[in-house]
Formats: structure tokens, C-alpha cells, sequence
DNA sequence: ACAATATTTAGAATTATTCTAAATATTGTT
DNA sequence: AACAATATTTAGAATAATTCTAAATATTGT
């Protein structure tokens, strides 16, 4: 018989993990096992949009002593360098977002998906004029409405 | 001596109490007293963007019964019936805004001031493209960064 | 004035986020 | 490789924002 703890303890990298790596040093963040389970978790994840408390659980999959504070200060730490975007749509938790290409965001709000909108996000390329004297660094456009597949559920009602 | 006490009692309504009520009316929205107050304080603070903290704070100096659910019931209400727009700038207390016109919001991120930019908000006239399909009934742009004055602040250190 | 319906209320409950201080990890130097 | 300096992680407590609950009250149309 095999040496089953030895396979079962050995989790191959996904892809993604070693494309975290590489983004975290360049972005200057010192790189700890938790950013990187962190941001993995979000580039494996980008069109789910998970909250804090998604990407902990997740991330306590992988890593199972991970910490809700850490996973806080990791996402604050990726948000800082740009590497992730913080998504508000609603009242309640934060969504992240490791999409960072120009896009907006969609809640629908019959089922509570989001989804990416292409396009411009930025304010000089979406028709705002920034005030002279304001220095601008993060924007975001969101947007709430009904999806096509919440449309068609209320028709065929 | 006068009659103080009738005197402190009357509180004359202010202008835009007399708008808020006929607003509520026109969009078809039961007229409350605390509906009235609290769009009342949204109308006479649009430039503050208030948190729901900051409107019960208000709301009570002038109707000390109201209730911090209350608050919330109203401003829901307000929100769903397009007299008010939320504006989620950041993971913490969302903000409440009467101005309807087309504009976007910005956060100073050092002093945490809450600025209007004129210029569109809708997705339509703000270079998205909405993919066929989805019903857009709210949008809102949000930026952050420095305003003009803590620029200066940190120019002159 | 009456029934039907919606709103308000206080307070408890829940959820999201931040704080704290001690333990651990990482970095740049010898 | 060991060392000090610095940054990060951790569990758990604390705080803050929001929602829920069920009873009381207000509003509406008849």
C-alpha cells in the first residue's frame, strides 16, 4: 500500500499559485505563505467576487491555520498594491476582485450575482471631469438591475 | 417674561421640509412623519453624504422619538423609491446623497471628506457598454485619492 | 368610524470589521 | 548560518453597522 499521508499532504501548486508568487514580490509585498494562499484563492476565484469571509474560508482549505484578521490584513495589503480591487456594491461585506483590466460591476438583485461588465472604469476614459486639484488613484463603477436569467424567470411567471 | 416654552416648542420647518413632503407624495411613498424628517435632514445635508448614524443623530434632534430602525426603514424606502441614492465608498458605514443629478462621488482618502463631481454616472452616457440582456436601474461611480486641500497639506510638510 | 394594511418602535441578534498584544516569520547584515 | 530589526500572523475580544422581531401605532380607502 501506498504512503497515503504523504499523498494526501502533498497539494500540487495550481497554476495560479506561482503567478501569485511572482505578482506579490514584484509588487513589492513581502511574500508570506498567507498572501499567497490569499491571492490565489481570488485569481482562482476572480468572477465569483468573494467576500472576506469566502476567501477565508477558502483560503482555510488550503492552509487550515489562517486566521480571519490575517485574511483582512492580506486582502488590505493587495488592495494597497494594487494587485486586487475592493468592489462596494451594497450595504453589507466587501467583495474582492483580482480583475484589475478597466470593467464595472454588476449586482443583480433578484439572484445576488455579480458579474463584470466590460469597459471603462476610469473616470478620465468615462466621460467624468476630475476637478483640477484632486489626485485620483482608484475608481469603480457599479451598477444594480436584473440579470438575463432573472429577466426570464419573471416573465415565464 | 414670555412664554418660552411655547416658544422652543414650535420649531418652524424649514424649506425643504415643506419639498420633502411633497416629494415623498409624488413618488408614491406613504407620508410619515419620520419619513419627512429624515428626508428632510438628506435635502438640508446633500453636500455631508451623512451615514445612517449621522441622519438618526439629526433626525433625533428634531423628532427625539425616531428609532435607529426607523432610520433605516426610511431610508430604505427613500432609496427604492428614487428620491435618494447610497453611495458605498468604503468597507465601512454606507452614505446617503438627495442630489439626483448625473454626478460621481469621491473620498479623500487623508481626511475622508466626501466630494461631488459633476459629469455623467449613468452607464449609458459614461463610455459602458451594458451587455444585452440586463436591466440597469442604478449606477454609481466612486473615486478616491487626495483632494486639493491635503495635497497642499503635504506639499507644505 | 372601521377594517385592512403599512409603519414605527425598542431592544436583541447578527454580521462585518478592527483591535490587541504575544508569537512567529522574513529581511538584510555579519 | 546566526542576529538583530522589522513586518506579519494569530486568537480572541471589542466595536460598529445592519437586520430582525413582535407588539404598538398610524394611515388608507370604504
Amino acid at each position: 500500500m501506498e504512503d497515503i499521508k504523504a499523498r494526501t499532504v502533498f497539494v500540487p501548486p495550481t497554476p495560479e499559485r506561482g503567478v501569485a508568487d511572482s505578482r506579490i514580490a514584484e509588487a513589492g509585498l513581502r511574500p508570506t505563505p498567507q498572501r499567497s494562499v490569499v491571492y490565489g484563492v481570488l485569481l482562482d476565484h476572480a468572477k465569483e467576487h468573494p467576500t472576506a469571509d469566502e476567501v477565508f474560508m477558502r483560503a482555510k482549505a488550503q492552509k487550515p491555520e489562517i486566521s480571519m484578521a490575517t485574511v483582512y490584513n492580506c486582502l488590505d495589503a493587495l488592495v494597497r498594491h494594487r494587485l486586487v480591487k475592493q468592489v462596494h456594491l451594497d450595504r453589507v461585506a466587501t467583495r474582492y476582485c483580482s480583475n484589475m483590466h478597466e470593467h464595472a460591476h454588476f449586482l443583480c438583485e433578484v439572484c445576488g450575482e455579480v458579474s463584470d461588465f466590460e469597459g471603462a472604469s476610469k473616470p478620465r476614459s468615462s466621460g467624468f471631469k476630475v476637478p483640477k486639484g484632486f489626485k485620483v488613484t482608484q475608481s469603480e463603477m457599479n451598477m444594480r438591475g436584473v440579470c438575463p436569467n432573472c429577466i426570464e424567470k419573471e416573465v415565464s411567471r
